[in-house]
DNA sequence: ACTTTATGTCAGCCTTGTTGACATTCCAAG
DNA sequence: CTTGGAATGTCAACAAGGCTGACATAAAGT
């Protein structure tokens, strides 16, 4: 009976029957939640004339202290002179210090400074608050759920660095 | 024992104890997961000179034929000015037909054209194929538990976008 | 008649993607 | 050792698509 549609009995798991309108349900779904997810920060980022890609920068710097540029990249994909310009500002208003590599001096390592861990703080909290929220809200199974239909969804290579639980800096 | 962390048996569900890690995990499930999400329909919409933004409105004209322009832009949550220019280009490409409202003549009735219904149908292929895709992968009781965060997540006024399945052009 | 509402348009700005060109550094083959 | 290629990071310029503000038009409503 669950909303997941099964036309019969158990052991239908592997077999799901999905009609057009519940995978619309789902796609709408992921849009106006992402809407949600961001709203918070976006907030706190406007205040200080950030944007999202300052977020993306400073959350994985901080949860890979000393991770290099190309590291980075391959986690957001995007180029690295997009990247450069927002690591630029961070760097030049103080938030983000980059270290040249000690074994590979065309590496540079990139540290959050503790105006930098602030805002990160301040950021995460906000989305914590509303992630939590939801979480309380819709229970334990349903978390698990949640992540297992999101794990599925991702490209295979982006999988990779959100199941590497903390790979350091390599 | 389930991945949504409980301290104790049953009962439980209302009293959550989330860490901040598992908060973390979330938050990045989100993160990587929209960006397979959006990445079949991406591919699409370069190949054809067209962005995320025209994907938006070509599926939201496509769930509510006849909407007008004020309700797209309440569920787009984007100015005027910047809907109008991706309407424009959609409508000079004849993707989208603008008829003059009947009721209220100051109002446009947004349709697609065969050609916009075409591109609609390519892109949502892509996209459906890649939610069922996950959903099967996850079986139905996840599909359940990842559609309850979601809607937990969404801020009040877009879930009503959400839940409305079908206004039409209200 | 006057105001409000719905829509469209012009101009200009900002963020954040993109590509191209270039400097620096490292490493390996000659 | 030197030299050429690969890896890394920086600078410049452009495009998409957000944003604001100002203004025009037409249709409703009062």
């Amino acid at each position: 009976m669950s909303d997941g549609a099964t036309p019969s009995g158990p052991g239908s798991e592997t077999l799901l029957f999905l009609t057009d309108e519940q995978l619309r349900k789902g796609i709408e779904a992921m849009f106006f939640a992402y809407r949600g997810f961001t709203a918070d920060p976006d907030r706190i980022l406007e205040e200080q004339g950030y944007g999202r890609a300052h977020h993306r920068a400073v959350h994985f710097i901080h949860r890979c202290q000393g991770t290099t540029v190309n590291n980075l990249l391959s986690i957001l994909g995007v180029t690295k002179q997009s990247l450069n310009r927002v690591l630029r500002t961070l760097i030049d208003d103080g938030l983000v210090e980059s270290r040249v590599g000690l074994r590979d001096k065309r590496e540079r390592n990139l540290y959050l400074t503790e105006k930098g861990a602030n805002l990160e703080r301040k950021l995460s909290d906000a989305q914590r608050e509303r992630m939590r929220a939801a979480f309380r809200a819709a229970g334990p199974e349903a978390v698990s759920g949640f992540r297992q239909v999101l794990e599925a969804m991702m490209d295979p290579e982006l999988r990779r660095h959100y199941q590497a639980v903390r790979e350091g800096m390599s």
